[in-house]
DNA sequence: CGAATCATGTAATGGGTTACATGATTCA
DNA sequence: TGAATCATGTAACCCATTACATGATTCG
């Protein structure tokens, strides 16, 4: 059982270490809760990963598996000096170049001179609702958490919004620019 | 040799299968080139997937191979008329649900409270630099493709710049907000 | 008490990344 | 002509997604 390190370990590995460093010893499913309403909106996985994933810093000795005594005998993880380690090496450590935006709505206006004019026009009205429902929800959770959550978490829901009205309002003008310049 | 399609394709067999249909028949290398200087700013892949991805659609029908007679016998793939029917369905679908930030600095804002305040200032300003050198050369590349690129084009790399802009501002709001208040 | 829904997990598949490898060309 | 760099490809591994499955609980 190897404490070392071989490479990076990925972003999700990341995640789980720093929910269970905040949140002391959970199940996988208590851990799949926190994740719906604090991270999942910047770093989501379906709930398979909460299983996987805590198995696999096991085996790195980087969190520490014990199983309930009782009926269910759940698996019950806490995470290991070790693991308080890397999480703050990783916390310090540059980050990795920031991806790109991958987002399938560009795509298609990318390869949009396939498509028919109204093609275009139902995508960009499709694209601004949905960025701008996006832009609602972050500004209702930002209220909701206003007093638990703590001062770096609340920057990160503002990037979020930020990022869903920048993009709200991108695919807004570009509706205006189709009309009064109709492609 | 079916050319149903059983699922959805992934979003980078659409992109090999756009720009086969503007580039015309292309061996892997001439689409990795084709990748580099237009949409690889918003979906790239690394090349092994030009060569594993046009095979993949040659299996459903969507492209065809062919191989040069000459020495090197390289493959040239070239989108098939069911290849451009499941093309343009895609591009006149709906978008799939854009994609969350999955953004490693703001992860790590995230857990920030591990950290000591010159790591997050570090980080700040680590991001803050990243996001202003990519902004610069979103700018850049729209003033070169200007003339070459088409309208959808280049608003796609508009939205790129308006995107990071806005990232680049909120780290440089951040960086003032810790010198006023710090942590 | 029966049906939803929540809770809890495993299996299979496939795509993406990384690493490995070796021809060709260019150009100092 | 030798060293970079470009061109071209394959292999292996890992992780994420999807689908499958079945206990528990709630609640009408």
């Amino acid at each position: 059982m190897p404490t070392t390190v071989s490479k990076e370990l990925s972003s999700t590995a990341y995640v789980v270490l720093g929910l269970l460093a905040s949140l002391g010893p959970s199940t996988p499913y208590e851990l799949k809760r926190a994740l719906a309403d604090s991270v999942g909106f910047l770093w989501p996985f379906p709930h398979s990963q909460v299983y996987a994933e805590p198995r696999r810093l096991a085996d790195r000795g980087l969190v520490a598996e014990r199983r309930e005594r009782s009926g269910r005998r759940r698996r019950i993880y806490s995470i290991t000096p070790a693991g308080r380690r890397e999480l703050l090496r990783w916390l310090r450590g540059r980050a990795a170049p920031a991806p790109e935006l991958r987002d399938t709505g560009l795509l298609k206006l990318f390869f949009g001179t396939g498509a028919s004019p109204e093609d275009i026009r139902r995508l960009a009205k499709d694209r601004y609702e949905s960025h701008r429902d996006r832009a609602d929800g972050y500004q209702r959770q930002r209220e909701q958490v206003a007093g638990v959550a703590d001062r770096w978490q609340l920057k990160t829901i503002e990037l979020g919004l930020r990022y869903e009205r920048t993009v709200e309002q991108f695919w807004k003008d570009f509706i205006e620019e189709l009309d009064r310049d109709p492609p």
